[in-house]
DNA sequence: GGCCTGTATATCATTCCGATATATAGCAGA
DNA sequence: TCTGCTATATATCGGAATGATATACAGGCC
């Protein structure tokens, strides 16, 4: 029964797919599950320390020309069973906080035109997300349609897609509610 | 220019509408902003105790009998001020991270049927929320019509509708694809 | 020559959560 | 009656995780 960190199985998860270094994990992390999942180096590095030490990972350090040592670590036997035991339970509920809303919540405190300036920076963020998407979903289909995994990262894709377009749908809406002058109450 | 933890400036917020005990803080959240925001009791006491010694806030202890001690908190002039500065300042990027995501990125190694478990037990948690939220959004219209914050309450409210509902749509479609046999891949 | 970017790892302060401890009252059930 | 649970109320502690910073060298840019 693991029910340990989660990051340590998504860095398990990771190297499952391909044995590659902390440098590569937070690469590959910002270039195809950043929409849901995030690590930093100060987690990232100590971390695999302690998967070496606790044999769910082995490290080959590999000496470079001109730059620092490479670790490059790989699944061991028992790293891939603690990994595949993790995936099958059931999933801890995520942290929830957005300081977005919080300020919201507390709106009427604000300067005039702040909540706007907020919600409209908002809106920007979300469309440059949703481009993102559409643009990774466009780059998997052009040339990894024959991936085995391609099925589960369309789903994970699909789900950031529609909460990435709701959260616009809301910003917009939003928007012209409180942009419209003389419109204190909610009135249709 | 505060930059600092945000959790100080829920607090700050918080004790704006109404003084009150850190017991009382963590009540207030779970009834009313727990879908945007949520605090421990080991955030929250410390938390007090060094907003005191910044004499942000301001204690006043109340004996009771059986029960321990009430240390009733309310904001000072600084403190009101920390707040409001806060509430203008650009809205720091929130954490990314869902365990549910993370597990279905990696769902070719799932057993057979888990996949569909971890989504339909995530289908019946959101359909819980937004029943919530539904029930949250009626008390607010029957009991605080006239309230002048009820505006901003209602925009917080209207996002976490949204959002759960296309959560939700996800969860149904992806259960549909998932649970219809020799569907190996998304055609349509 | 100075500066930024990229490669690569590591550490540290700070923030935060979840578990646990303490203490008392009241209520339900065996 | 005894047990255990819930509610009130605060506090501490271990562990997880972030963000900032440090180190070091190569290469490109102006």
């Amino acid at each position: 029964m693991p029910s340990r960190s989660s990051s340590r199985y998504a860095v398990l998860g990771i190297l499952s797919l391909e044995p590659m270094s902390g440098y590569d994990i937070k690469k590959f992390i910002e270039t195809s599950v950043a929409h849901f999942w995030r690590e930093s180096y100060g987690n990232i590095y100590p971390l695999l320390n302690r998967l070496t030490d606790e044999k769910l990972v082995r490290r080959r350090t590999e000496r470079q020309k001109g730059k620092p040592d490479r670790h490059v670590y790989s699944l061991t036997d028992r790293g891939r069973a603690a990994f595949l035991e993790w995936l099958g339970e059931p999933v801890k509920e995520d942290a929830v906080r957005s300081e977005l809303l919080l300020k919201l919540f507390f709106g009427r405190h604000l300067e005039p035109g702040r909540l706007e300036v907020h919600l409209e920076e908002y809106r920007v963020v979300q469309t440059r997300i949703l481009g993102a998407l559409r643009g990774t979903r466009e780059m998997l289909e052009a040339h990894h349609a024959e991936h085995p995994d391609l099925r589960y990262w369309m789903l994970t894709l699909r789900r950031g897609e529609l909460v990435a377009r709701a959260r616009l749908q809301w910003a917009r809406e939003s928007l012209q509610d409180f942009r419209r002058p003389g419109n204190k109450e909610k009135e249709s």
